[in-house]
DNA sequence: TGTATCTGACAACAAGTGATGTCAATATCG
DNA sequence: CGATATTGACATCACTTGTTGTCAGATACA
């Protein structure tokens, strides 16, 4: 029925995969804007095909419908936050948690304010949209909890000992963080970045000496 | 032109505003029951006037559009959640900061478990609807805010000294409130609601014992 | 009782949506 | 060149939406 070609035909140099690869992409780049513009309830296939200067066949080609080009869109920005936080941690020693910490701050927060399109795709549009895009949605939140948690590998002991739930511990302190960047992206990323880390860096420091280190 | 009626007939024993009243606080339970189904973004008016047993006239007799409903439907559970947490205040002496913000943080959680759809108005559905409904969301947050920091009337002082920045210190505190609420929620409630509230007391005490106590 | 008001069920409309299909022009390759 | 794959502009379809209008019957009031 189906004629499942492996590899088409090359058109302008470039080969059958990789156009393919490269309208993907372009879609997704298109979306980000529309995004930002309407927000992603507002945005529209044709829309995001206009922006992107393809037409809708292409569309429907890379993506089953809006919604999976919203989970494409978050998967990217998810996956370029982290690697540049991954980039810009590598070349620190883990010893110093308290440095750690703060360079991952900054290397966000700044990463949000250099893509505000990106940052309102991450922070704002992907609740609520659908129960898929929930769980996308928790699954990164469950991702970084991780990432967080890995420095601390007794944490579950303690938070049992202490009565606490480890997962909505981790979520509090994910949540203090995206709402710190919620209000900066509000108010225009007005507040100086600096501050934005140091205010965050107090939150997550004051528990820190607190659940962490030695007494 | 228009006939300005200030009071219309009486109709089955019960005046012309009252009727109006009524048929407003109808649609605006409708609506936290369809939004709770299926969300603001796929709730249309006539669902929700359905689901009030209204018809669409009497929508446009309260509301001017869709989104004036989710405005009204908010205002209504942030008036009810502050109202309760008053009430569960009031026979508080305020001396002891510790027990007074346990008893809100029980109330609030309390209050969201027994309201699921409202929960999911109240954390979810409303941001990144429109720019009328993000400055509802944030007039709320700073409201919140400043009842928090009232407690502390020296604290802009003091975050100045600090070098942060006060409104998005208290931003990052709601937000772990919210945060660990919405990962209640998701979790179907699986947590008791005493461990719950012992998980945000550990970072809001943290923060306090950090920033407000004595040294 | 008769008339004005109120109610509810439903029609009607234009606009926009996701999704699929058509088709001529263009580029590739044997 | 000639056949075929690829592209892009546009047509088309069924459907939903917000919003306004119509109208017969129920209710109130003089």
């Amino acid at each position: 029925m189906e004629a499942e070609q492996k590899t088409g035909r090359r058109y302008k140099g470039v080969s059958n995969e990789q156009r393919r690869a490269e309208r993907r992409q372009k879609l997704i780049e298109a979306a980000m804007v529309v995004y930002g513009a309407v927000g992603y309830h507002g945005a529209s296939v044709r829309a995001i095909c206009a922006e992107a200067g393809l037409t809708e066949r292409y569309f429907y080609e890379s993506f089953e419908n809006g919604e999976a080009l919203l989970a494409a869109a978050f998967g990217a920005v998810m996956e370029r936050l982290t690697s540049e936080v991954m980039a810009a941690l590598a070349p620190l020693s883990t010893l110093d948690m308290g440095l750690v910490v703060r360079v991952a701050l900054a290397t966000y927060y700044s990463q949000l304010r250099e893509n505000p399109n990106e940052a309102r795709v991450f922070l704002v549009e992907i609740l609520g949209v659908s129960p898929r895009m929930d769980a996308i949605y928790w699954d990164a939140i469950r991702q970084v909890s991780l990432s967080v948690l890995r420095f601390s590998p007794d944490a579950a002991e303690r938070a049992e000992a202490l009565g606490l739930d480890l997962d909505l511990f981790a979520d509090g302190l994910i949540g203090a963080v995206v709402q710190i960047a919620l209000g900066w992206v509000r108010a225009g990323y007005a507040t100086p970045i600096e501050t934005v880390v140091e205010t965050a860096m107090a939150i997550l420091g004051a528990v820190n000496r607190q659940f962490l280190s030695p007494p």
